[in-house]
RNA sequence: GGAGAGAUGGGUGAGUGGCUGAAACCAACGGUUUGCUAAACCGUCGUAGGGGUUAAACUCUACCGCGAGUUCGAAUCUCGCUCUCUCCGCCA
Protein backbone atom coordinates (compact mmCIF):
# COMPACT_ATOMS: atom_id res chain seq x y z
CA UNK A 1 0.00 0.00 0.00
CA UNK A 2 1.45 3.40 -0.64
CA UNK A 3 1.68 6.27 1.63
CA UNK A 4 -1.82 8.45 0.72
CA UNK A 5 -0.11 11.28 1.84
CA UNK A 6 3.15 10.71 -0.64
CA UNK A 7 -0.04 10.19 -3.10
CA UNK A 8 -1.27 13.36 -2.79
CA UNK A 9 1.98 15.44 -2.70
CA UNK A 10 2.91 13.47 -5.92
CA UNK A 11 0.14 12.37 -7.87
CA UNK A 12 2.01 12.71 -11.05
CA UNK A 13 4.80 10.84 -9.52
CA UNK A 14 2.38 8.09 -8.50
CA UNK A 15 0.48 7.94 -12.19
CA UNK A 16 3.67 7.62 -14.13
CA UNK A 17 4.72 4.66 -11.75
CA UNK A 18 1.45 2.99 -12.24
CA UNK A 19 1.33 3.40 -16.01
CA UNK A 20 4.83 1.86 -16.19
CA UNK A 21 3.39 -1.10 -14.72
CA UNK A 22 0.44 -1.34 -16.86
CA UNK A 23 -2.07 -1.00 -14.00
CA UNK A 24 -4.68 1.55 -14.21
CA UNK A 25 -4.66 4.34 -11.84
CA UNK A 26 -7.79 5.84 -10.06
CA UNK A 27 -5.54 8.54 -8.72
CA UNK A 28 -8.32 11.45 -9.43
CA UNK A 29 -11.09 9.86 -7.69
CA UNK A 30 -8.85 8.86 -4.71
CA UNK A 31 -7.97 12.40 -4.26
CA UNK A 32 -11.30 14.08 -4.14
CA UNK A 33 -12.09 11.51 -1.65
CA UNK A 34 -9.50 12.12 0.09
CA UNK A 35 -10.40 15.39 0.37
CA UNK A 36 -13.76 14.79 1.46
CA UNK A 37 -12.49 12.44 3.84
CA UNK A 38 -10.74 15.42 5.48
CA UNK A 39 -13.66 18.04 5.72
CA UNK A 40 -15.69 15.18 7.49
CA UNK A 41 -13.52 14.79 9.70
CA UNK A 42 -13.39 18.36 10.58
CA UNK A 43 -16.98 19.08 11.25
CA UNK A 44 -17.22 15.53 12.91
CA UNK A 45 -14.38 16.70 15.46
CA UNK A 46 -15.56 20.00 15.83
CA UNK A 47 -18.57 18.71 16.97
CA UNK A 48 -17.21 15.75 19.34
CA UNK A 49 -15.34 18.28 21.13
CA UNK A 50 -18.51 20.40 22.06
CA UNK A 51 -19.73 17.09 23.32
CA UNK A 52 -17.37 16.46 25.33
CA UNK A 53 -17.12 19.54 26.75
CA UNK A 54 -20.73 20.02 27.23
CA UNK A 55 -20.96 16.23 29.11
CA UNK A 56 -18.64 17.12 31.40
CA UNK A 57 -20.86 20.73 32.47
CA UNK A 58 -23.88 18.19 32.95
CA UNK A 59 -22.49 16.21 34.94
CA UNK A 60 -21.10 19.26 37.44
CA UNK A 61 -25.09 20.56 37.23
CA UNK A 62 -26.27 17.37 38.51
CA UNK A 63 -23.87 16.76 41.48
CA UNK A 64 -24.82 20.22 41.90
CA UNK A 65 -28.71 19.41 41.56
CA UNK A 66 -29.18 21.92 38.72
CA UNK A 67 -31.57 20.62 35.99
CA UNK A 68 -29.62 20.20 32.85
CA UNK A 69 -32.51 18.62 30.32
CA UNK A 70 -32.38 21.18 28.03
CA UNK A 71 -29.08 21.00 27.54
CA UNK A 72 -29.15 16.99 27.31
CA UNK A 73 -31.74 17.29 24.90
CA UNK A 74 -29.61 19.65 22.47
CA UNK A 75 -26.88 17.37 22.93
CA UNK A 76 -28.62 14.66 21.79
CA UNK A 77 -28.95 16.19 18.63
CA UNK A 78 -25.61 16.96 18.19
CA UNK A 79 -25.07 13.28 19.10
CA UNK A 80 -27.40 12.43 15.59
CA UNK A 81 -25.65 14.86 13.61
CA UNK A 82 -22.17 13.15 14.52
CA UNK A 83 -23.48 9.94 13.83
CA UNK A 84 -24.25 11.32 10.35
CA UNK A 85 -20.60 12.34 9.94
CA UNK A 86 -18.94 9.27 11.10
CA UNK A 87 -21.82 7.13 8.51
CA UNK A 88 -20.34 8.63 6.12
CA UNK A 89 -16.50 8.80 6.94
CA UNK A 90 -17.10 5.07 7.44
CA UNK A 91 -18.07 4.69 3.75
CA UNK A 92 -15.59 6.90 2.39
CA UNK A 93 -12.72 5.32 4.30
CA UNK A 94 -14.13 1.94 3.00
CA UNK A 95 -14.29 3.39 -0.52
CA UNK A 96 -10.58 4.75 -0.23
CA UNK A 97 -9.14 1.65 1.49
CA UNK A 98 -10.71 -0.23 -1.25
CA UNK A 99 -9.01 2.00 -4.16
CA UNK A 100 -5.75 1.71 -2.09
CA UNK A 101 -5.69 -1.29 -1.62
CA UNK A 102 -5.63 -2.08 -5.50
CA UNK A 103 -2.91 0.15 -5.90
CA UNK A 104 0.71 -1.79 -7.32
CA UNK A 105 3.67 -0.85 -5.77
CA UNK A 106 5.82 2.21 -7.81
CA UNK A 107 8.77 0.45 -9.39
CA UNK A 108 12.51 2.11 -8.24
CA UNK A 109 14.19 4.43 -10.17
CA UNK A 110 16.77 1.80 -11.36
CA UNK A 111 14.09 -0.50 -12.96
CA UNK A 112 13.86 -0.55 -16.46
CA UNK A 113 10.49 1.12 -17.91
CA UNK A 114 9.29 -1.91 -20.12
CA UNK A 115 6.13 -3.49 -21.31
CA UNK A 116 6.34 -7.24 -20.39
CA UNK A 117 8.52 -10.10 -19.65
CA UNK A 118 11.02 -9.44 -23.21
CA UNK A 119 12.03 -6.33 -21.83
CA UNK A 120 13.47 -7.71 -19.01
CA UNK A 121 17.56 -6.96 -18.88
CA UNK A 122 19.70 -9.92 -18.42
CA UNK A 123 21.84 -8.73 -15.61
CA UNK A 124 24.68 -11.71 -15.58
CA UNK A 125 25.01 -15.56 -15.93
CA UNK A 126 26.93 -18.37 -14.37
CA UNK A 127 27.84 -21.57 -15.87
CA UNK A 128 29.78 -24.53 -14.39
CA UNK A 129 33.39 -25.03 -16.02
CA UNK A 130 33.02 -27.07 -19.12
CA UNK A 131 29.92 -26.34 -20.00
CA UNK A 132 28.25 -26.33 -22.93
CA UNK A 133 24.67 -25.51 -23.79
CA UNK A 134 24.92 -28.67 -27.01
CA UNK A 135 24.82 -31.97 -25.45
CA UNK A 136 26.67 -34.78 -27.56
CA UNK A 137 23.76 -36.87 -26.79
CA UNK A 138 20.38 -35.62 -26.78
CA UNK A 139 18.80 -35.00 -23.33
CA UNK A 140 15.92 -36.59 -21.85
CA UNK A 141 13.40 -34.31 -20.56
CA UNK A 142 12.17 -34.32 -16.77
CA UNK A 143 9.42 -36.42 -17.66
CA UNK A 144 10.78 -39.05 -19.32
CA UNK A 145 13.49 -39.03 -17.09
CA UNK A 146 11.35 -39.30 -14.00
CA UNK A 147 9.31 -42.20 -15.36
CA UNK A 148 11.97 -44.77 -16.79
CA UNK A 149 13.88 -43.93 -13.44
CA UNK A 150 10.54 -44.28 -11.46
CA UNK A 151 10.83 -41.55 -9.74
CA UNK A 152 8.18 -39.03 -10.55
CA UNK A 153 4.54 -39.73 -11.14
CA UNK A 154 2.59 -37.32 -12.38
CA UNK A 155 -0.22 -39.18 -13.64
CA UNK A 156 -0.79 -40.43 -10.20
CA UNK A 157 -0.86 -37.35 -8.73
CA UNK A 158 -3.84 -36.43 -11.22
CA UNK A 159 -5.98 -39.54 -9.66
CA UNK A 160 -5.10 -38.56 -6.78
CA UNK A 161 -5.48 -34.97 -6.57
CA UNK A 162 -5.87 -33.68 -10.17
CA UNK A 163 -3.31 -32.50 -12.83
CA UNK A 164 -0.68 -30.37 -11.43
CA UNK A 165 -0.07 -32.53 -8.02
CA UNK A 166 2.75 -34.83 -8.83
CA UNK A 167 3.84 -37.71 -6.90
CA UNK A 168 7.28 -38.38 -6.40
CA UNK A 169 8.84 -41.75 -5.76
CA UNK A 170 11.73 -43.75 -4.29
CA UNK A 171 15.38 -41.93 -4.77
CA UNK A 172 12.84 -38.96 -6.33
CA UNK A 173 11.25 -38.38 -3.22
CA UNK A 174 14.43 -38.65 -1.21
CA UNK A 175 16.09 -36.18 -3.80
CA UNK A 176 13.40 -33.41 -3.41
CA UNK A 177 13.78 -33.84 0.79
CA UNK A 178 17.12 -33.70 0.06
CA UNK A 179 17.18 -31.10 -1.64
CA UNK A 180 15.33 -28.77 0.89
CA UNK A 181 17.53 -30.01 3.34
CA UNK A 182 20.52 -29.02 1.66
CA UNK A 183 19.53 -25.31 0.90
CA UNK A 184 18.05 -24.99 4.71
CA UNK A 185 21.14 -26.04 6.33
CA UNK A 186 23.51 -23.99 3.68
CA UNK A 187 21.71 -20.60 4.35
CA UNK A 188 21.30 -21.28 7.67
CA UNK A 189 25.35 -22.41 8.26
CA UNK A 190 26.67 -19.88 5.41
CA UNK A 191 23.83 -17.13 5.33
CA UNK A 192 23.00 -15.97 9.00
CA UNK A 193 19.68 -16.69 8.43
CA UNK A 194 17.18 -18.12 11.25
CA UNK A 195 14.79 -21.32 10.26
CA UNK A 196 10.86 -20.50 10.43
CA UNK A 197 8.35 -23.56 9.98
CA UNK A 198 5.41 -21.54 9.56
CA UNK A 199 1.81 -22.97 9.02
CA UNK A 200 0.74 -23.37 5.42
CA UNK A 201 -2.88 -22.51 6.31
CA UNK A 202 -3.67 -18.44 6.48
CA UNK A 203 -6.54 -16.19 7.28
CA UNK A 204 -7.62 -13.31 5.00
CA UNK A 205 -5.64 -10.92 6.90
CA UNK A 206 -2.27 -12.10 6.26
CA UNK A 207 -2.76 -12.08 2.44
CA UNK A 208 -4.17 -8.38 2.47
CA UNK A 209 -0.92 -7.85 4.85
CA UNK A 210 1.53 -9.28 2.24
CA UNK A 211 -0.41 -7.78 -1.02
CA UNK A 212 -2.06 -11.58 -2.26
CA UNK A 213 -5.52 -10.08 -1.49
CA UNK A 214 -7.35 -8.63 -2.80
CA UNK A 215 -6.10 -8.77 -6.21
CA UNK A 216 -5.08 -12.28 -6.42
CA UNK A 217 -7.98 -13.87 -4.98
CA UNK A 218 -8.41 -16.24 -7.94
CA UNK A 219 -5.29 -17.19 -7.80
CA UNK A 220 -5.89 -19.17 -4.03
CA UNK A 221 -7.27 -22.18 -2.65
CA UNK A 222 -9.88 -21.65 -0.16
CA UNK A 223 -10.97 -23.31 2.82
CA UNK A 224 -14.11 -21.98 3.17
CA UNK A 225 -15.54 -23.29 6.28
CA UNK A 226 -12.72 -21.79 8.02
CA UNK A 227 -12.31 -18.92 6.35
CA UNK A 228 -8.41 -20.15 5.78
CA UNK A 229 -6.26 -19.77 2.63
CA UNK A 230 -3.48 -22.55 1.45
CA UNK A 231 -0.39 -20.31 1.16
CA UNK A 232 1.12 -19.46 -2.46
CA UNK A 233 4.69 -19.09 -0.85
CA UNK A 234 5.83 -18.73 2.85
CA UNK A 235 6.45 -15.44 1.95
CA UNK A 236 3.11 -14.93 3.48
CA UNK A 237 3.03 -16.22 7.23
CA UNK A 238 6.78 -15.49 7.55
CA UNK A 239 6.21 -11.81 6.63
CA UNK A 240 3.31 -12.03 8.85
CA UNK A 241 4.72 -13.16 11.92
CA UNK A 242 5.74 -9.82 12.71
CA UNK A 243 2.11 -8.13 11.40
CA UNK A 244 1.32 -5.08 14.15
CA UNK A 245 4.45 -5.27 15.87
CA UNK A 246 6.87 -2.50 16.39
CA UNK A 247 10.25 -3.98 16.24
CA UNK A 248 13.66 -3.21 18.33
CA UNK A 249 16.23 -0.84 15.78
CA UNK A 250 18.52 -3.44 16.87
CA UNK A 251 17.16 -6.37 15.89
CA UNK A 252 17.19 -5.08 12.42
CA UNK A 253 18.56 -6.74 9.88
CA UNK A 254 15.84 -9.84 10.57
CA UNK A 255 16.46 -12.62 8.56
CA UNK A 256 14.28 -15.45 8.66
CA UNK A 257 14.12 -18.80 6.23
CA UNK A 258 11.63 -21.65 5.80
CA UNK A 259 10.71 -24.53 3.92
CA UNK A 260 7.00 -24.42 2.88
CA UNK A 261 4.89 -26.12 0.17
CA UNK A 262 3.06 -23.49 -1.98
CA UNK A 263 -0.18 -24.32 -3.40
CA UNK A 264 -1.19 -21.93 -6.81
CA UNK A 265 -4.56 -22.56 -8.79
CA UNK A 266 -2.84 -20.91 -11.67
CA UNK A 267 -6.38 -19.93 -13.26
CA UNK A 268 -6.49 -19.26 -16.67
CA UNK A 269 -2.66 -20.57 -17.61
CA UNK A 270 -3.69 -23.73 -18.78
CA UNK A 271 -1.58 -25.40 -22.08
CA UNK A 272 1.47 -23.08 -21.43
CA UNK A 273 4.08 -24.82 -20.16
CA UNK A 274 2.65 -26.56 -18.52
CA UNK A 275 4.07 -29.97 -18.44
CA UNK A 276 5.57 -32.17 -16.09
CA UNK A 277 7.12 -29.74 -13.08
CA UNK A 278 6.87 -26.74 -15.29
CA UNK A 279 3.88 -25.22 -13.67
CA UNK A 280 1.82 -27.27 -10.91
CA UNK A 281 -0.65 -26.62 -8.38
CA UNK A 282 1.22 -27.56 -5.04
CA UNK A 283 5.43 -27.50 -5.08
CA UNK A 284 8.31 -27.04 -2.59
CA UNK A 285 9.99 -24.13 -1.77
CA UNK A 286 12.56 -22.92 0.80
CA UNK A 287 11.97 -19.22 1.09
CA UNK A 288 14.34 -15.97 2.47
CA UNK A 289 12.45 -13.19 4.23
CA UNK A 290 13.77 -10.28 5.50
CA UNK A 291 12.93 -7.46 7.87
CA UNK A 292 15.00 -4.27 7.37
CA UNK A 293 16.10 -0.66 7.65
CA UNK A 294 14.72 1.76 4.21
CA UNK A 295 18.10 2.53 4.03
CA UNK A 296 19.64 -0.94 3.47
CA UNK A 297 16.92 -2.53 1.41
CA UNK A 298 18.37 -2.44 -2.04
CA UNK A 299 21.99 -3.09 -0.59
CA UNK A 300 19.83 -6.46 1.24
CA UNK A 301 18.57 -7.12 -2.00
CA UNK A 302 21.93 -7.49 -3.91
CA UNK A 303 22.97 -9.77 -1.06
CA UNK A 304 19.68 -11.74 -0.99
CA UNK A 305 20.17 -12.80 -5.09
CA UNK A 306 23.64 -13.53 -4.02
CA UNK A 307 22.33 -16.11 -0.91
CA UNK A 308 20.11 -17.71 -3.83
CA UNK A 309 22.95 -18.08 -5.99
CA UNK A 310 25.32 -19.41 -3.76
CA UNK A 311 22.88 -22.69 -3.74
CA UNK A 312 23.27 -23.00 -7.28
CA UNK A 313 26.63 -22.73 -7.49
CA UNK A 314 27.34 -25.33 -4.96
CA UNK A 315 24.84 -27.57 -6.94
CA UNK A 316 26.62 -26.44 -10.17
CA UNK A 317 23.81 -25.88 -12.32
CA UNK A 318 23.80 -22.71 -14.80
CA UNK A 319 21.77 -19.98 -14.19
CA UNK A 320 21.69 -16.40 -15.29
CA UNK A 321 19.89 -13.44 -13.30
CA UNK A 322 17.27 -11.23 -14.96
CA UNK A 323 16.42 -7.57 -13.59
CA UNK A 324 12.54 -7.24 -14.48
CA UNK A 325 11.24 -4.69 -16.27
CA UNK A 326 8.20 -2.35 -14.79
CA UNK A 327 5.79 -4.31 -16.56
CA UNK A 328 7.07 -7.68 -15.55
CA UNK A 329 6.95 -6.71 -11.76
CA UNK A 330 4.83 -8.22 -9.55
CA UNK A 331 1.99 -5.80 -7.53
CA UNK A 332 3.58 -5.58 -4.34
CA UNK A 333 7.33 -5.49 -5.79
CA UNK A 334 9.20 -1.92 -6.25
CA UNK A 335 12.36 -4.26 -7.83
CA UNK A 336 12.69 -7.57 -8.60
CA UNK A 337 15.25 -10.18 -9.27
CA UNK A 338 14.57 -13.61 -11.56
CA UNK A 339 16.98 -16.00 -11.38
CA UNK A 340 16.60 -19.01 -13.96
CA UNK A 341 18.03 -21.86 -14.28
CA UNK A 342 19.02 -23.77 -17.70
CA UNK A 343 16.93 -27.02 -19.10
CA UNK A 344 18.69 -28.76 -21.92
CA UNK A 345 15.69 -30.32 -23.03
CA UNK A 346 13.60 -27.60 -23.14
CA UNK A 347 16.24 -25.63 -24.28
CA UNK A 348 15.45 -22.75 -22.65
CA UNK A 349 15.58 -20.58 -19.23
CA UNK A 350 13.34 -21.55 -16.54
CA UNK A 351 12.25 -19.20 -13.51
CA UNK A 352 13.46 -20.81 -10.25
CA UNK A 353 13.51 -17.91 -8.07
CA UNK A 354 12.33 -14.46 -7.54
CA UNK A 355 14.17 -11.76 -5.05
CA UNK A 356 12.06 -8.65 -4.10
CA UNK A 357 12.49 -5.75 -2.07
CA UNK A 358 8.97 -4.35 -1.58
CA UNK A 359 10.14 -1.22 0.81
CA UNK A 360 7.71 -0.07 2.55
CA UNK A 361 4.61 -1.59 0.65
CA UNK A 362 4.17 -4.90 2.78
CA UNK A 363 5.29 -3.16 6.26
CA UNK A 364 2.33 -0.24 5.55
CA UNK A 365 -0.19 -2.71 4.73
CA UNK A 366 0.62 -5.25 7.37
CA UNK A 367 1.92 -2.30 9.84
CA UNK A 368 5.29 -4.05 10.55
CA UNK A 369 7.25 -0.99 11.82
CA UNK A 370 10.26 -0.62 14.23
CA UNK A 371 11.37 2.27 16.44
CA UNK A 372 13.75 4.56 14.84
CA UNK A 373 16.58 5.37 18.06
CA UNK A 374 17.01 8.82 16.66
CA UNK A 375 13.57 10.49 16.37
CA UNK A 376 11.79 7.64 18.47
CA UNK A 377 9.03 7.30 16.17
CA UNK A 378 8.06 4.05 14.62
CA UNK A 379 8.70 4.07 10.65
CA UNK A 380 7.30 1.04 8.99
CA UNK A 381 10.00 -1.87 7.65
CA UNK A 382 11.25 -2.41 4.82
CA UNK A 383 10.27 -6.64 3.28
CA UNK A 384 12.46 -8.07 0.98
CA UNK A 385 11.82 -11.71 0.13
CA UNK A 386 13.64 -14.36 -2.17
CA UNK A 387 13.21 -18.11 -3.23
CA UNK A 388 16.17 -20.07 -2.03
CA UNK A 389 14.80 -21.66 -4.10
CA UNK A 390 12.00 -23.64 -5.41
CA UNK A 391 12.43 -26.89 -5.29
CA UNK A 392 10.06 -28.22 -8.84
CA UNK A 393 11.84 -25.90 -11.88
CA UNK A 394 15.10 -26.18 -10.04
CA UNK A 395 14.77 -30.22 -10.14
CA UNK A 396 14.07 -30.02 -14.24
CA UNK A 397 17.53 -28.22 -14.42
CA UNK A 398 18.69 -30.64 -12.30
CA UNK A 399 17.39 -33.87 -13.41
CA UNK A 400 18.13 -33.24 -16.60
CA UNK A 401 21.73 -31.29 -16.48
CA UNK A 402 22.95 -34.00 -14.50
CA UNK A 403 22.04 -36.79 -16.68
CA UNK A 404 24.49 -39.18 -18.38
CA UNK A 405 23.77 -40.85 -22.49
CA UNK A 406 22.51 -43.79 -20.19
CA UNK A 407 19.95 -42.14 -18.84
CA UNK A 408 21.07 -41.98 -15.33
CA UNK A 409 21.25 -39.56 -12.78
CA UNK A 410 24.43 -38.46 -10.84
CA UNK A 411 23.29 -36.99 -7.63
CA UNK A 412 25.61 -33.89 -7.01
CA UNK A 413 28.16 -33.77 -4.59
CA UNK A 414 27.06 -31.49 -2.09
CA UNK A 415 23.55 -33.62 -1.72
CA UNK A 416 25.47 -36.87 -0.64
CA UNK A 417 25.60 -36.45 2.45
CA UNK A 418 21.05 -36.26 2.41
CA UNK A 419 20.32 -38.76 -0.31
CA UNK A 420 22.84 -41.50 0.55
CA UNK A 421 23.34 -42.39 -2.81
CA UNK A 422 25.38 -41.77 -5.27
CA UNK A 423 22.88 -42.31 -8.98
CA UNK A 424 19.64 -42.52 -9.40
CA UNK A 425 19.48 -45.19 -12.01
C1' G B 1 -17.27 -30.78 20.96
C1' G B 2 -18.73 -29.42 26.50
C1' A B 3 -17.80 -26.28 31.16
C1' G B 4 -15.36 -22.21 33.35
C1' A B 5 -11.86 -17.89 33.64
C1' G B 6 -9.69 -13.97 31.20
C1' A B 7 -8.02 -10.00 27.26
C1' U B 8 -5.98 -2.51 29.79
C1' G B 9 0.39 1.16 27.31
C1' G B 10 7.24 -2.26 25.87
C1' G B 11 6.15 -5.69 30.59
C1' U B 12 3.45 -6.61 35.42
C1' G B 13 -1.05 -4.59 36.87
C1' A B 14 -5.01 -0.85 39.24
C1' G B 15 -9.36 0.95 37.59
C1' U B 16 -17.58 -0.97 37.69
C1' G B 17 -20.67 5.47 34.20
C1' G B 18 -18.22 12.07 34.21
C1' C B 19 -12.40 14.29 38.28
C1' U B 20 -9.00 8.31 33.49
C1' G B 21 -5.21 8.60 27.75
C1' A B 22 -5.52 5.79 31.82
C1' A B 23 -2.64 4.89 39.05
C1' A B 24 1.55 2.19 40.77
C1' C B 25 5.77 -0.70 39.79
C1' C B 26 9.39 -2.57 36.20
C1' A B 27 12.00 -1.73 31.69
C1' A B 28 13.89 2.14 28.38
C1' C B 29 15.86 7.08 27.57
C1' G B 30 18.03 12.01 29.41
C1' G B 31 20.26 14.29 33.65
C1' U B 32 22.41 15.01 38.82
C1' U B 33 25.63 12.68 42.19
C1' U B 34 30.10 9.46 41.93
C1' G B 35 37.68 6.94 41.73
C1' C B 36 35.04 2.74 38.54
C1' U B 37 30.74 -0.32 38.69
C1' A B 38 26.43 -0.15 41.41
C1' A B 39 22.94 2.51 44.15
C1' A B 40 20.13 6.92 45.07
C1' C B 41 17.55 11.17 43.28
C1' C B 42 15.15 14.34 39.33
C1' G B 43 12.93 14.38 34.57
C1' U B 44 11.01 12.13 29.88
C1' C B 45 8.43 8.08 28.14
C1' G B 46 1.60 4.95 23.74
C1' U B 47 -0.48 4.94 18.67
C1' A B 48 -3.19 6.93 14.71
C1' G B 49 -5.92 10.80 12.23
C1' G B 50 -7.43 16.16 11.47
C1' G B 51 -5.92 21.43 11.87
C1' G B 52 -1.47 24.36 12.24
C1' U B 53 3.94 25.39 11.08
C1' U B 54 9.45 25.98 6.26
C1' A B 55 10.02 22.61 10.42
C1' A B 56 8.62 22.64 15.38
C1' A B 57 5.60 24.57 19.16
C1' C B 58 0.56 24.27 19.76
C1' U B 59 -4.43 22.31 19.27
C1' C B 60 -8.59 18.96 18.36
C1' U B 61 -10.41 13.84 17.69
C1' A B 62 -10.20 8.61 18.18
C1' C B 63 -8.25 4.23 20.41
C1' C B 64 -8.29 -0.04 27.18
C1' G B 65 -9.03 -7.70 22.12
C1' C B 66 -12.74 -6.83 17.65
C1' G B 67 -17.78 -5.21 16.17
C1' A B 68 -22.58 -3.35 17.35
C1' G B 69 -25.83 -1.13 21.19
C1' U B 70 -27.61 1.83 25.73
C1' U B 71 -26.41 7.02 27.47
C1' C B 72 -25.96 14.09 27.33
C1' G B 73 -21.36 11.18 28.54
C1' A B 74 -18.51 4.21 28.21
C1' A B 75 -12.05 1.11 29.69
C1' U B 76 -16.40 0.71 33.07
C1' C B 77 -23.34 -1.35 31.43
C1' U B 78 -25.79 -4.85 27.29
C1' C B 79 -25.31 -8.13 22.97
C1' G B 80 -22.36 -10.73 19.21
C1' C B 81 -17.50 -12.34 17.68
C1' U B 82 -12.23 -13.58 18.05
C1' C B 83 -8.20 -15.13 20.78
C1' U B 84 -5.67 -17.04 25.31
C1' C B 85 -5.69 -20.13 29.74
C1' U B 86 -7.78 -24.29 32.94
C1' C B 87 -10.76 -28.79 33.24
C1' C B 88 -13.53 -32.80 30.55
C1' G B 89 -14.21 -35.52 25.82
C1' C B 90 -12.00 -36.95 21.07
C1' C B 91 -7.51 -37.41 18.35
C1' A B 92 -2.15 -37.45 14.83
Amino acid sequence: MLDIKFIRENPEVVKQGIANKNDKNRIDELLELDKKRRDIIAHADELKSKRNSVSQQVGQMKKSGQDATEIISEMKRVGDEIADYDGKLRTIEEEIDTILRFIPNLPHSSVPVGKSAEENVEVRRWLPEEFKFENDFKPMDHVELGKKLNILDFERGAKISGSGFPVYKGKGATLERSLINFMLDFHLQNHNYSEIFPPFLVNKESLRGTGQLPKMEEDMYTIEKDGLYAIPTAEVPITNIHRDEILNERELPIKYVGYSACFRREAGSYGKDSKGFLRVHQFNKVEMVKFVKPETSYDELELLVKDAEDILQALNIPYRILMLCSGDLSFSAAKCYDIETWSPAENKWLEASSCSNFEDFQGRRANIRFRNEQTKKPEFVHTLNGSGLATSRLMVSLLETYQTPEGKIVVPKVLHKYTEFNVID
